[in-house]
DNA sequence: ATATTTTTTTAGATAAGTCTAAAAATATTT
DNA sequence: AAATATTTTTAGACTTATCTAAAAAAATAT
């Protein structure tokens, strides 16, 4: 039995995993879970005890095989849940998170097959992140930064590599979501930010923050 | 802030003055919780000092206006997550209750409204029971036991008084569930057992213990 | 290579929720 | 009304998850 403090122990652990390619450490853990170092540290030792990390003090954490698979389950439900708030519930993409974060809590792997079901099994939740399937298998997209585009190259929008609200509400509100179509009409060497034609039609410009965030399929 | 233990104790004060409609004792909410006399004593100073419920000790406790409103709320959820478990992803009404148990307790109160407007706004859960609307009121409806009827009455099933997954169970496997036509043909005095016509075509016989857990409109 | 800074762990406390065993209050029986 | 039984509370302990402050280890700078 894992508790829900221990999920997210594991999910944060992925997740800093995924972004550095290394070992995660007690402060990094501390800071995306807004706690203290010494609690890491106490919650390392209870995970390690039941062999869902490999944790030498002083050395930081990485997760077992088992680890990797409880935290990638539980990205999956976070993910089905967040294209039901989204699909069924009409929450927008910005709204759908904390909420999911309280539903993948809860336990039972039936509901979540049934769910997968009931949602038409959707390979990308409302953010245009994978969904892995029942097994753990992840099928990522072949996608590009918007910023490592070169004037001329055109894509659809697929996904964003941030997904805080205020960051998501701001796509929103200059038309950019998933499925928009995007043309690189030319790049602004002084600050990075791009001119952009969207859907064959009205044209915008980002800042370099934008394009490092919105991910295309070319 | 309500924690899910205390919104679980609220839940079993409340079922429990429904119940026996006088104030409930140490023991009995205990029973319902399973857990001891102690834990229970505990609890209800901590609920008594939010204001959740009265309590004197060794007078028993019952729940203040805003106890049960906390209580009523928890049953609309309840109830609502049912509808949607039942009649979204295929759950048997035996099967929906103890996810429903956990699913209560996400916090928000949009998300629910959402859902209840999502399920189309549904009076009554899988076994019947009426579900609470956004205020709270509840639609009682006029029904009565299987067992009160007598011979030549007629009714359609609206509801059961036992939520056992065993007793539901028994009812699939006889076919008796919610909408189908009874008619009472015959009632044995020795053992209180009845014949019944379903729906104008075949006939059963089921025993007092069944007939008393089946409400009817008439 | 020593001193300083940063990171991490340990020590000790706290809060929520639970338990068992014993004591106290209430209810029931004789 | 006293004795007995039942119910409820108290006392004290345990677990989980958290915290602050101090100590220890590792990394960095001089």
């Amino acid at each position: 039995m894992i508790s829900q403090a221990e999920e997210n122990y594991l999910k944060a652990i992925f997740k800093i995993s995924e972004r550095e390619s290394k070992a995660a450490n007690t402060n990094a853990v501390a800071a995306e879970l807004k706690t203290t170092a010494a609690s890491v540290t106490d919650m390392l030792r209870k995970l390690a005890e039941k062999e869902l990390i490999h944790y030498e003090k002083y050395r930081g954490v990485t997760l077992t095989t088992e680890g990797v698979r409880e935290a990638t389950f539980l990205i999956r439900k976070h993910r089905l849940w967040e294209v039901f708030l989204c699909e069924r519930l009409g929450y927008t993409w910005d709204e759908c998170h904390d909420l999911a974060e309280q539903l993948e809590h809860i336990q039972s792997d039936d509901l979540i097959d049934r769910l997968d079901e009931f949602l038409g099994k959707p390979k990308f939740d409302p953010h245009g992140d994978p969904i892995p399937d029942f097994e753990g298998n992840i099928t990522e997209r072949q996608q590009r930064l918007l910023s490592a585009l070169v004037v001329g190259e055109k894509g659809i929008v697929v996904g964003v590599d941030e997904h805080s609200p205020a960051f998501l509400q701001h796509l929103n509100r200059i038309g950019v979501v998933l499925g928009v179509k995007i043309e690189v009409l030319e790049i602004f060497e002084f600050d990075g930010s791009v001119r952009l034609r969207l859907n064959n039609g009205g044209e915008i410009v980002v800042s370099d923050r934008v394009s490092n965030g919105i991910f295309l399929k070319i």
